[in-house]
DNA sequence: TATTGTTATACTCTATAACTATA
DNA sequence: TATAGTTATAGAGTATAACAATA
């Protein structure tokens, strides 16, 4: 409540930081705290949670993959996927079947609505982070991309 | 365990990712899921949690500060703030009494140890941290610090 | 009547262990 | 023997509601 309504109406509790605010982790948290609210809203209203529409998405750029290599690509357990490839299946929104060389093995894919949907949820998520993320120009945008992948990844390159 | 001990050891797996790569707030996530742990592993080594630092260092900065104060800084629930100030204090790193001129609140004050841990803790952070963003030259570094606490404050200027 | 600190509790997200069926 | 998917459960972290003391 205070964090979605009052953050720009409550005094802005001014104090100083030192230490902290120099750490790349807690800025990480900071400006995540900041975007992801505004991200689950919109998500929210279609009924997906941020992690359901990023097993959405994944699947939609992948069809075929399986169950242990989304949990892989987004780093998160297999057990606590289950519920969610479910959920998304009940709805219609990705299909899976028996790989025939591997029977332990479920292809995953999007059907047609699950990429519409995933599609037009994105645009909105984008427009909604742009509302936060609007003070940035387009380079300092485009820069923060490329920076927070390389953390990612860990890839040792230069960017520019 | 598998986000601690195999990524560097399991199959990078590959995938196609055309929508959710480009949306800032999985981007601030992936980059913090990858410092996190190596903080909180810092952090756990002296018995802190990442928000009991956060506690312990915006106090050693802001002498006097209450409750409340602290808790709308860190963008938290006063009462989930409780028991972190009642450890911090036990442990003798802070201390509190009453405000005269208000008694329903305590100011809160780092003692000599709470400070000194503060500093020492923020130096281990750091390296750790380093470890992860030390793929980053330090202009990279620097400007992603002032885009991140940009997103943050809301501020609407622009850097360099 | 409103606010501070507090308690208790619920809810979400993530982690762990164990099972089955297949390999 | 190992792996994929599954189930159940435990543990963090966070949010909500209500209370006593004080303003």
């Amino acid at each position: 409540m205070a964090q979605l309504d009052d953050q720009f109406q409550d005094d802005p509790v001014q104090v100083e930081d030192t230490v902290l605010g120099t750490l790349i982790g807690y800025r990480l948290k900071r400006a995540y705290m900041q975007i992801q609210p505004q991200a689950q809203r919109v998500l929210a209203g279609e009924n997906l949670r941020v992690v359901s529409f990023s097993c959405l998405s994944i699947i939609a750029d992948n069809p075929g993959i399986v169950q242990s290599e989304l949990a892989a690509v987004l780093q998160m357990e297999r057990s606590n996927l289950v519920v969610i490839i479910d959920e998304l299946e009940q709805r219609g929104l990705i299909g899976r079947e028996r790989v025939p060389t591997d029977r332990r093995r479920y292809a995953l894919t999007a059907t047609l609505r699950g990429r519409r949907l995933r599609d037009s949820v994105a645009e909105k998520v984008r427009q909604a982070e742009d509302a936060v993320i609007g003070r940035l120009n387009p380079q300092d945008r485009a820069h923060l991309l490329a920076v927070l992948e390389r953390l990612d990844a860990g890839a040792p390159q230069t960017t520019t």
